[in-house]
DNA sequence: TAAGAAATTTAGTTGTGTCTAAATTGTATA
DNA sequence: TATACAATTTAGACACAACTAAATTTCTTA
């Protein structure tokens, strides 16, 4: 009852929030593919984490699992942690916005509860982080997320780019070497349906871009009034 | 042949050179003591350690162990990094002296040395830590010490603190409290033959103060010429 | 110098988190 | 709806780093 919790436990809840969000549950494979761990270690944790007390998931074999909500809090506690870390290390020690996944990855179950909040309040309690994913607040309260795929951006509508999936830094250098960062101002030109390229205005420069499906996809966008 | 080190093994290389450091090798029992392990336990790592590739300690039975020219690196390492943390977090986050070690004991293990590199240029490349523990630099090279403990300091000689024993907090809370830390000046008034207090005048103080021997030898001091 | 005490090592066990191989369950489709 | 394939679980093993209990070695001192 209440222990702490391992590296490996709070990685598997991340995972499971993760993929619970996109897909309504976890499962088994899916875990197994983001952790980069085999399947049948995977049901061994998930077995643990439903038996914890109190328990972190919900568990039905061949049925996935989700968070309960002690689950949940940790798995947030790990989040707000993850980008209060992205965010302190990208203005305060001047990493570049591809660089700091990796280092807030293992610093994330590090960092004392005392140093979330000096970090938080060095940063002016920031609600997103470099990449314009929502940081929980001190309650682990997450702002409601208002942007859409910039896929979905209709032309000539123009738009404020608010978030840019982290998850590989080579699209991150890509956006970099565009000019591309959440509070970047754009427009779509036309979507090009033969090829499903988006050509894009970005404020602020001379000609458009050409944008190929997978950017679009991971890029998001608020519309502006 | 050069597999990362485990947090585990981090912990005992920095205990060794410690106790090396101190009392010529380091004993089962004073690591068991320090490191709150079963004598047992302790004897099984330091066979691993010795039995490593390269080796990381010089171990026979019964006698205790000192670090291999690997072993010595890989502890200054952690070292460097403790004690940047320390700096780091009591210069860049506020924490109070007493507080950083916590912290330093978990992170020093965490970060990349991307980090570590990133912190010594935002502090200037400092040589001491909030103690006043020499920090190795980049080449894990360290300052040579020329402080000797307060208790042997002589009467009427002015000296300039330098360091003080990081180990328990309370000993900070009291220096902090007396006004006490790396560059104030002092001057011994009296050694007190019967109780072996030492009255210190404090510079900038009205009137002298009465150290515990204890703490005396805690305290490191350089003459002032 | 021979106990007796203290320190250390050996032997065997445990919990965590991974793995491989084999068995089972669920799903899609022919 | 039977079968094949994919997903998942079970079973058994391993590495790591801790533990306890017992055996052994070394040190101290009478
Ligand atoms: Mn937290
Ligand atoms: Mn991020
Ligand atoms: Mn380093
Ligand atoms: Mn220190």
């Amino acid at each position: 009852m209440k222990v702490p919790l391992s590296q490996a436990e709070q990685d598997y809840l991340k995972a499971i929030y993760r993929l619970s969000n996109r897909y309504g549950r976890a499962a088994t494979s899916q875990l197994a593919n983001w952790l980069e761990i085999k399947p049948a270690s995977v049901t061994g944790m998930l077995r643990k984490l439903a038996q914890a007390d109190p328990p972190l998931i919900a568990y039905k074999k061949h049925k996935g699992a989700t968070l309960t909500p002690d689950g949940e809090r940790a798995a947030l506690e790990m989040i707000r942690h993850h980008r209060l870390i992205e965010l302190y290390l990208h203005e305060k020690l001047g990493y570049a916005w591809d660089e700091v996944h990796e280092e807030a990855e293992r610093l994330e179950h590090a960092i004392s509860e005392e140093m979330e909040a000096r970090m938080a309040a060095a940063l002016g309690h920031p609600c997103r982080d470099p990449h314009g994913d929502p940081i929980p607040d001190h309650n682990l309260e997450m702002i409601a997320l208002s942007e859409f795929p910039l896929s979905e951006l209709g032309p000539g509508q123009p738009a404020v780019v608010r978030r840019v999936r982290d998850e590989e830094p080579s699209l991150l250098q890509y956006l970099d070497l565009l000019g591309i960062r959440p509070s970047t101002q754009v427009t779509a030109v036309a979507h090009n349906k033969h090829d499903h390229t988006l050509t894009l205005q970005i404020a602020g420069q001379e000609r458009p871009v050409v944008i190929p499906p997978r950017a679009a996809s991971e890029l998001f966008v608020d519309l502006m009034e």
